[in-house]
DNA sequence: ATCTTTTATGACTGGATGGTCAGTCATGTA
DNA sequence: TACATGACTGACCATCCAGTCATAAAAGAT
């Protein structure tokens, strides 16, 4: 037998470098050549693990969201209002790497959105973590810790925007988490007010 | 005299042009002809009024974030919280054309945020938007209007990063108007929530 | 009419880069 | 040691497109 070589992990490497020259130089700004160098590896070779650029770029995106889930929805139902409070403040203090990618990210398929699919694809995401705040706002309500006359479903989808936007600005603007951190405990503080009975 | 052409007039129309293109197509995957085509002009007549590809994109973000100015800033200072509440809605019921440029917009310059100058320079923007809305809280507190011992800096700046996120998620998802509408008001009712003594 | 200056044009070019492929290397087998 | 096969490589090519420039058109002045 030949020389044998695990391919996702092979892949994996790959989408390391590219992440890190991406996120220096710009996704349209790079170029296959800096991508292998970063593997160091030869350019055709890039090419026995991905089938083009596009390849690289929509392989990162899905590496990258399927490590989203777990961090958005693989959370356990809160049983008090502080522990939901606490769990929310986690979710936005997200790491530097994933904060870096959305700049990256927004490059890349910024100009997909126009397409209804691809925009429809990511909204889904946002319904779905909208929804899933929802069952733990209803959930919260059942059990007595906060008011019952708020609208759960609304509010979800509210709250996904609004971690969203608290991530985003963190993203983008490379907001140092000494800076963050408060940020991120008043944006809890003043949703926990609205919900106290 | 020979002819005479009013440049500025010009420009904008070539940025009108460019940004239905833009949107449409993204920036990257537009050429100039793209652009000229759209302008009902040839394309050496653009060179006449923009230096390059890139200066048609600064001069696009330019005019546009005068007019965000104009949206942000150029409201009066509220007596009341129902007042307050009002002009935030109003804020995040942002335009279509606002919202479809958000993408083009991440498209040129996400890369741009790797460079701290650049970075600072948006994030700047939204520090005076998040001092803005904390002089409107604090007016707000001593006309005893809401409650005194919120921390007015904290909560202006996360009020900047609420209503980002959900005019972001509006331009990017491309939510329709009578969707957003509500998610507009619950945002509003979440924060003013926050806010009576 | 004709002259002069500004404005408009689109064929052309030079540079850049994504992707290919003919050849080389590495590794395990017989 | 010879062989077989998959892994790797980088020079090369075909394409694309931003930006230029030689030429033409437009329009006010006289």
């Amino acid at each position: 037998m030949p020389k044998v070589v695990d391919r996702e992990e092979m892949q994996h490497g790959i989408l390391d470098a590219a992440m890190q020259v991406y996120v220096k130089k710009g996704y349209h700004a790079a170029t296959i050549a800096d991508v292998a160098k970063a593997a160091g590896l030869g350019k055709g070779t890039l090419y026995l693990y991905f089938k083009n650029k596009d390849d690289i770029a929509i392989s990162m995106v899905e590496r990258h969201f399927k490590g989203l889930e777990d961090r958005f929805f693989g959370q356990q139902m809160p049983e008090t209002l502080d522990a939901f409070a606490t769990q929310l403040s986690d979710t936005m203090n997200i790491p530097d790497e994933h904060a870096k990618f959305v700049r990256v990210f927004f490059e890349v398929f910024g100009p997909s959105f126009a397409s209804d699919a691809f925009s429809a694809k990511v909204a889904d995401f946002f319904d779905r973590l909208g929804d899933h705040y929802a069952d733990q706002i209803k959930h919260l309500q059942s059990a007595e810790q906060i008011r019952k006359d708020a609208d759960a479903t609304k509010l979800g989808r509210v709250l996904a925007s609004l971690i969203d936007g608290v991530i985003l600005h963190k993203g983008l603007f490379g907001i140092p988490s000494k800076r963050h951190n408060p940020m991120r405990a008043e944006a809890v503080d003043m949703f926990v007010r609205g919900l106290v009975v």
